[in-house]
RNA sequence: GGCCUCGUGGCGGAGUGGUUACGCAGCGGACUGCAAAUCCGUGUAUUCCGGUUCGAUUCCGGACGAGGCCUCCA
């Protein structure tokens, strides 16, 4: 099965084929560890953590797949907020400090969102001599100058500068809402090496105390970690530019190489209810907060319902019907063995990530189980929600996890069924039916069923969402 | 202002130059003491206006609408 994908460097789908038929290569941008991560972070997170599952499965026989995927662990914003908070602290040793508490909450936060660890997560602040030996590359074949105690790319220096955001240079608007800083050339011009003043953070360099600019980390990162070229870059359709067209730029120009990654990747962004999410809205809501009110595989469906290019609006309603398919989809399987991921889900999934398609044919994998009956469908349907990343508990876990969310007391719920299953037994329906109702005001949910062996009347209950 | 996406049923959301997936909700039936849960079945859609075509939701142009980037925001 060859994988096709869009590739935001050419705005077309097409066949991928790996550089090097051993080794699958890709890079994701990864958060800029600051504060705890928000739910739009999680959309690249899922993405390409589906895309790597994928990948792994395709090329299981034939190639290693290595995802790097980044930490950016220094940074004005970072800076600012680990002088605040640790001001006794050497720059360089509060960075850390505050990059390394963030990044634990991070990893706790992913690892909820049901997404596997990266091959490789450098971090910015470890890559230090790379982004150096870049630079002194790009300054050794005209691509970079100094100016100022800063180490400028020069844009108009690269010839096919642009191509991926397919902005024109001569029509680049550069200049016109920020006032141009007096040490670039050229408007278009970007840091790659700043100074840094003794209370910042910074490292020595050829040109002195400084840090770097926003883009070299990724250059460098990539390199040390995939090399000059490699298969697949991803990231947020908002990095498109200037991030990755920088990236691009400093990469291509250091190695002279015509491309940095042969297929760039970019999902869409995330709406909430309708609106933009914003800070200044007040609708920006962490991982965090809703992993305190959802499981993350609620989260992690929700999110891939929607084609990873397409904006999502998030909505409640989009989490609770989540919730719901997989309360179904956990109580249907029931923790049966799993085989290996269905064709059709592969199938999707290799059509440029196609997860509503994906999930589509899960649906249709539970229809063809429960009419089959056929052990083989059933693990089919199982191995399948394990591929994508779901049925990460164990079904007594994931209802038990419900009940208690809901801050019921469940040894109450627990006497309340009894007497009701005893009233019902003793045909005492209306005392039954007085007791049904009882736990309905408590939110509670009644399912009786048959023992299809026995006969016998049984009865579970749950809460409703 | 420049550039880029997108516009599908009550809701979410795919594919497709010619019978329009899938899920939720709704409706009908089975089951049930009655329900719920479950199972079976089922109605409803391609923003508007032109063009190409035997035929367009799909391709092209325009209008209207939504979102994004050009501001170290995924």
């Amino acid at each position: 099965m060859v994988p096709r994908f869009y590739n935001t460097l050419t705005r077309d789908k097409a066949d991928f084929r790996p550089l090097d038929p051993s080794h699958v290569r890709m890079y994701v941008c990864g958060p800029t560890v600051y504060d705890r991560a928000h739910i739009g972070n999680a959309r690249p997170l899922i993405v390409f953590d589906v895309l790597f599952r994928l990948l792994q499965e395709l090329y299981r026989t034939s190639a290693r797949v290595t995802y790097v995927r980044n930490i950016t662990d220094v940074e004005d914003k970072i800076n600012a907020r680990a002088a605040e908070r640790f001001p006794e602290m050497e720059p360089v040793a509060g960075i850390r400090r505050l990059t390394e508490e963030t990044y634990q909450g991070f990893r706790e936060d992913v690892g909820a969102l049901g997404c596997l660890p990266p091959t490789v997560e450098p971090r910015a602040t470890e890559h230090i001599a790379e982004m150096i030996a870049i630079n002194e590359r790009l300054l050794a074949s005209g691509n970079a100058y100094l100016s100022e105690g800063h180490v400028l790319f020069s844009v108009p220096s690269m010839a096919d500068y642009g191509r991926l955001s397919q902005r024109p240079l001569d029509e680049m608007q550069a200049g016109a809402r920020v006032e141009v800083e007096s040490y670039k050339r050229d408007p278009m011009d970007f840091v790659l090496w700043k100074p840094s003043n003794p209370s910042e953070p910074g490292w020595n360099s050829p040109w002195g105390y400084g840090r770097p600019g926003w883009h070299i980390e990724c250059s460098a990162m990539a390199w040390k970690h995939l090399g000059e070229t490699f298969d697949i870059h991803g990231g947020g359709i908002d990095l498109v530019f200037p991030h990755h067209e920088n990236e691009i730029a400093q990469s291509r120009c250091a190695f002279h190489q015509p491309v940095m990654a042969s297929v760039w990747m970019h999902n869409g962004f995330l709406q909430a209810e309708g609106e933009k999410m914003s800070k200044s809205l007040g609708n920006f809501v962490t991982i965090r907060e809703l992993l305190a009110d959802w499981p993350g595989e609620v989260l992690r469906l929700t999110m891939l319902k929607t084609h990873y290019r397409q904006p999502i609006d998030w909505t409640l309603k989009s989490l609770e019907e989540s919730a719901r398919t997989l309360d179904d989809w956990y109580w249907f399987a029931r923790d049966l063995t799993a085989s290996s991921p269905d064709h059709a889900v592969l199938e999707a999934l290799a059509d440029d990530l196609n997860t509503p398609k994906a999930i589509a044919e899960l649906h249709g994998l539970r229809n063809a189980a429960q009419r089959s009956g056929a052990e083989a469908d059933l693990a089919r349907f199982v191995g399948s929600l394990r591929f994508l990343g779901f049925l990460g508990e164990s079904a007594e876990a994931w209802a038990a996890r419900k009940k208690e969310a809901a801050g019921v007391d469940q040894a109450a719920v627990e006497a309340l069924v009894a007497a009701r299953l005893a009233a019902r037994n003793a045909k005492n329906f209306a005392e039954s039916d007085r007791l049904r109702d009882e736990l309905a005001a408590l939110g509670v949910i009644l399912k009786d069923s048959k023992d299809p062996k026995t006969g016998a009347f049984r009865t579970e209950w749950e809460v409703r969402r």
